[in-house]
DNA sequence: GTGGTCTAGACCACT
DNA sequence: GTGGTCTAGACCACT
């Protein structure tokens, strides 16, 4: 996970944003622990404050559960939940980009293309 | 033209994108004035040095040429301009919304289901 | 409002609720403008992002609307939301220490007087 | 007895008065045991230490004796004194929370209405 | 001036 | 060590 500190997006966002990817993607799986809002603040190199900001969203999320003294764990069924959460934003995102593409007069052969290459230069999951 | 007070994004580049839009789609055409700065602030409930900054930078990209006295003109050729630069976000957004979906695993019937749906939310240009 | 700096209660929670009574009590209207953060914070003589934190909450609640530069208002509907959720909270209190208190064996007398007790206590509204 | 961790009210305190509402019902009895430290953490499944804090407390109140090597036991004549402090905290809880709901504005009726309902909910003791 | 985000650093309850 | 709350102080976008 990579956090870009010249975006517009606050930095807890993007870290919520990227735990819930995960959780969706399955490398965090219900019932397993997430890093400590301490060890993901070293590793991002971020304030913890920022990290327990972006912990307590995905809790009101029902992503993840905290226990006192012991540490952030994965909810069951949170899995199917990420991938929602997931899937809105990128419906949300791609919509406002249709929506002012096609504001600016841009012909659908342009839209699509641009839709294909984004396709290819993204990693394989 | 829609301002989202709560968007990450910032008030002033809404406006900005919102502008370029509209001169990409031939809204305002070369040698037209645009909106002055207290016209459109009203328009959009927003404070006049926010559009100001809008403008800046429109300026700053070539798009428009503040005429003293008179208000902000078109430039001349800055429909292709402004054409490019929409695509180009355009572009840049698709690309991280798709990158982000495929890290989270959501599968490629997903996406293209979400890519055809925006298409057909979106309002005709 | 006070603050009990020493009640297990989180400070910032404590003053969301006092803004829900208020708002509730029509202290404050729907369109009328709360405090500003820095003010409520020098006023409780608190930190500022407190205050800020209980504002989220309510923000979220859908009690108040943030505008930037422009500071917070009372949302439209609000007040019958703000009751509701003090009555929730009554209700939640009452119960949890009703059952307490039947645990203990303590008879519907003893029970029954103690309620009556608090009313007379308690200031009018 | 049940705990819930996510109360503002500390987990040692919840611990604390359950025991002395137990005393006070009379289910452990002067010169009775309770439950061990470790016994009783495992049943709550919480950390001994907790609970240990918990009997700290109610040995300064009086209400139970710690007798080396065997355990906690209930004090003589304490079934009066936890009596005492549930009612005592009972009638504090009452008075707050109607204070609370005065000072919003909830009419009597109200008020009256979320009593008489949270004794109908509570188990009989 | 107003809300929103962030860092640095501290203390508490719990494991 | 782990989460939760809080203070002090700073900078940004917007009015």
């Amino acid at each position: 996970m990579r956090i870009e500190p010249h975006s517009p997006v606050p930095i807890f966002q993007q870290i919520a944003d990227g735990v819930r990817s995960a959780v969706a993607a399955g490398v965090y799986r219900p019932g397993e622990m997430i890093p400590s809002v301490r060890q993901l603040a070293l590793n991002l190199v971020v304030n913890p404050n920022t990290v327990q900001r972006a912990y307590e969203q995905l809790e009101r999320e029902g992503l993840i559960i905290s226990r006192k003294g012991t540490g952030m764990v994965v909810a069951p069924d949170s899995k199917l939940a990420a991938r929602n959460g997931v899937e809105q934003s990128l419906r949300q995102a791609m919509t406002q980009s249709i929506a002012q593409a096609r504001a600016a007069g841009l012909p659908r052969a342009i839209i699509d293309r641009a839709y294909r290459d984004a396709w290819q230069q993204s990693p394989e999951a």
